[in-house]
DNA sequence: TTGGAATGTCAACAACACTGACGTATACTG
DNA sequence: CAGTATACGTCAGTGTTGTTGACATTCCAA
């Protein structure tokens, strides 16, 4: 481990960023940071009777209105009976409007109201700050690589969500 | 918006990456990776009566070995009392012991035993395979801003426990 | 030595995920 | 048209993980 050469951290090109100390770094990063993100609007939250699961309804359906319950299903990975409980609150408060489909009238289409909107601004500008300050401090090269890693971790699945989502912003 | 100089997005420097769009599909991308990060040792776990908690303690024991539960506690960001039924539980498995300080009687020292050991190693091994995956894919560089843009992005507290960590390992 | 701070434990409760089962309305297909 | 599949909602039960509150033990300093 001392050599230097004897670690196979040089086979040909310099891969020494694959070592498992490395590794575990990225891996710790990862946890730490992830408490950073969800911190400042489960702050927010925590004032109301909502939580993180809320929030992330919110932000998708604020995202793609008019989305479906499936839809939005598929997107964060839980069960309708999950999705069902959130959904149910927040339309009983009065932030989230379910329509019936008109092509489809099983489907339920899903829209902020002028509140839900509200809160969606709330909670967004706080993630959106941290995100801002992170990003400055660390410039646009460092971003770059960031949104690589992040794109790479993902399932494919999920990929092709987030690929999507990433067309019908831009 | 349509100018593109009124924008702000050019201030003597480049500063689209700060756009709100970009801070949304970076937002987005920590979600969604955060799940596949997660993906690997929650399938592990959902077969034993173990969940995510019991992967983040096991993790941080087996990363300072004799560490206190309120230096844990420090790091893991929770109660002591939640803390506690999880340990509480590793313990009572065999997998981890608990030894009474022998300077100070009220602290607890953490060991993983062999059977927590075994169970970290496939843990992290899982964890470790996509992080590399990621890595690999991405290259040295994009790691290098994605580790650079991680720790910006962390509370300051978490920040200096994470500088901590690295140092103990390296 | 006594009172306060630190450390850790036990108990009860809330949030949010899961599975399984069922019901209703609508769409599609042979 | 009959039968099947899809989309959505709901009830009931369970598990993990977080919370607060109460309490015991130990240490330290006035």
């Amino acid at each position: 481990m001392s050599d230097g050469r004897s670690t196979s951290a040089y086979s040909g090109e310099n891969l020494l960023f694959l070592t498992d100390e490395q590794l575990r770094q990225g891996i710790e990063a990862m946890f730490f940071a992830y408490r950073g993100f969800t911190a400042d609007p489960d702050r927010i939250l925590a004032d109301m009777a909502y939580g993180r699961a809320h929030h992330r309804a919110i932000h998708f359906i604020h995202r793609a209105p008019g989305t479906t319950v499936n839809n939005l299903l598929n997107i964060l990975g839980v069960t309708k009976q999950s999705l069902n409980r959130v959904l149910r609150t927040l339309v009983a408060q009065g932030l989230v409007i379910s329509k019936v489909g008109k092509v489809d009238k099983r489907e339920r289409h899903l829209f902020l109201t002028d509140e839900g909107s509200r809160l969606e601004q709330t909670l967004s500008d706080a993630q959106r700050a941290r995100m801002r300050s992170a990003f400055r401090d660390a410039g646009p090269e460092a971003v770059a690589g960031f949104r690589t890693v992040l794109e790479a971790m993902m399932d494919t699945e999920m990929q092709r969500a987030y690929a999507r989502l990433k067309e019908t912003g831009a």
